[in-house]
DNA sequence: TATGAATGAGCCTTCATTCAT
DNA sequence: AATGAATGAAGGCTCATTCAT
């Protein structure tokens, strides 16, 4: 067989754990709610994971991969022209807003991270992972183009990522009160916005 | 008398979990905590509170009046001259990336707003506060002197917001990964780019 | 009133725990026998004694105080003739042998002070009392009376008091092995040998 | 081949116990430190153990063997001269002061058997043994130079034997309190002192 | 003969809540 | 208005035991 017994169980239970923690948050789930949701005992839990602590941690690290995994598709599916790009910021608007179980989990343990040190690792790395893809297919190829950013190279990407990140509370706060359409729209006209044609480049293409 | 000392004690309590929530979180924080801070009994905190719920649905409120207090400073302090525009963007990231006890509250407890419904109207209202402030500062005096936003008028403020807390999520996970003043500059950038010379206006004041 | 509820039922709960201790010994007993015992609820036992730990470290402190008392009315009961001294050596031996609860503490927790250092002061400052008042009482009078040690004047007391508990092992193990009046006569007749007529003392009474 | 492989690997299973419960004591170690000890899967020990009980009933046993064995070489060792009964005495008491992992397991198990009435039988074997050992060796020879015991011949030994194991009792508690040199001395003293010529033999002899 | 997986009871502890005073 | 005592329901975790392989 492919995979050991073992991985098969841990990996239900890592399921199981972020549809919970996604349903009840990290503060309202305990690990009871996490076996009786894998349909296993809170013993097979503690014999797969040590701690609470080290699923968790697992838990939103996949969660990150996950998230991140449907980054990466929504920057790789399109070219570099206007269009695809276009398009790539609406899924990456939509990876958030459809409030996939990852997705959710990872904004909750972002709070949980201001006091759970053992959290910040993955999410630093999922934050530069987000940045790093947004540079490589964002700014890459803007730049390529001959336009030139207003802001930081290395801080754009965060900008960028900041702003959906934001805007997603405000959404879980208050459902529908950002239109969809309006807000897609709204982030691609910062993104066109933070760049400015490039004279010295733009000179020599002329 | 002018305060019961009914409400005196009410208040001590709110400012002690306003601390113990800010250092602790809210998972982490019990009820004999914020006792403890207080100086009290736990039996004097549920005299006052009937439930911890109750307690810390208002604490969230004092603190998101803070925030907003400190936030109407920031815009009310200058005049709409761009230096002042200026000083008023730096103060709104400052109280956030300040981390005061009351921000801190705030940060916290909107990740828990998603599985505890009866803190969402709070931070509705924050929000809504926090967006007109922008629109009435921000939005009125840019197009009074002709610009108009390339956003529509009543999302522009909640991006602005939305970016502001975003990017103290990623302070939160990375201290320092964002330099301060490169920050601050981007912000300016990106608020100044949301706008563009309104013709129609602009031709009838030259 | 005299006691303060507190103490009342912190007394309450040590009682119930020697109670189960004596019956069950230390790796047997749990918290919960304990608070049933008591006739309270599991909480209660933590308002009053924070970790189980601490418990038992005063049920040990208890049971040595009560232990002590015995051996000091032993003691204490008759003048320095020989009878009295035999009648001494007579209780200290059924303070043991009857197994009271307190007794039976103490045995089962000295071994558990090999691998549990929080116990040890308590039991170290048992056998210094034991010791002190054989010192007192037997030595002192024995000798008052032309007689000398044959061991280290130091070591004497803690040979008796080895003795004592070590015979009470084997009383445990093989209960009705030892006959308890061959065993005093024997441990008369041991301390009466490890005395000798002191020459010095005798000459100048004679 | 002599050995079958499960008994080798029984062996080394109740090696591997001795050594943990000398470490940790009875009630802090589990079977998952054994089988960690042992090099083998918890399953491993269940297959050779039935119980729990089963297991630490072979180790007591198995211990109480290794001590009376040595208790053993202590008497064998010499002849019946006072020079080799005083050099079997200080043999004794280094069996149990030095330690050993068996001796340690021995002690610690006594309390246990309060509580416990599997460990009794093995228990009340040992304490046989040895005081069969202490008549042997000691009485015997003493006797047949003319001397006579002060205190019932059956009980002797025991008196010897629960002499040795309270003194470890209290180097345990305290470690120290009690110099070797002198309680080995004291022993020897104590031992000569509960023998008394012997008239009628002695009248005999002369 | 041995292992890895899983179970379920039980353990110590925490905590929101109640209530007599 | 406030306290101290007590409760009981979880909570995370340990552990002896079982069993298919």
């Amino acid at each position: 067989m492919k995979y050991k017994k073992s991985e098969i169980s841990a990996a239900q239970i890592i399921a199981a754990a972020t549809r919970v923690l996604a349903r009840q948050g990290y503060a309202r789930t305990s690990l009871m709610d996490i076996a009786q949701e894998a349909g296993m005992s809170k013993g097979a839990v503690h014999y797969h994971f040590p701690t609470k602590e080290a699923l968790i941690s697992k838990v939103l690290e996949r969660a990150c991969d996950k998230v991140a995994e449907r980054t990466r598709e929504a920057w790789g599916r399109g070219g570099s022209t206007l269009e695809s790009i276009r398009s790539s910021l609406e899924q990456l608007w939509s990876v958030r807003a459809e409030r996939t179980d990852e997705a959710a989990v990872v904004s909750d343990l972002i709070a949980q991270a201001l006091h759970d040190e053992s959290l910040r690792p993955q999410l630093a790395a999922y934050y530069r992972f987000a940045a790093d893809q947004v540079h490589e297919h964002l700014m890459s190829h803007l730049v390529g183009v001959g336009l030139r950013p207003k802001v930081p190279a290395e801080i754009l990407p965060r900008i960028l990522i900041g702003l959906l990140d934001g805007l997603v509370m405000q959404e879980i706060v208050e459902p529908g009160a950002l239109g969809s359409d309006a807000v897609i729209k709204s982030i691609e006209t910062i993104a066109a916005s933070l760049f400015e044609v490039d004279d010295a480049k733009a000179g020599t293409k002329n």
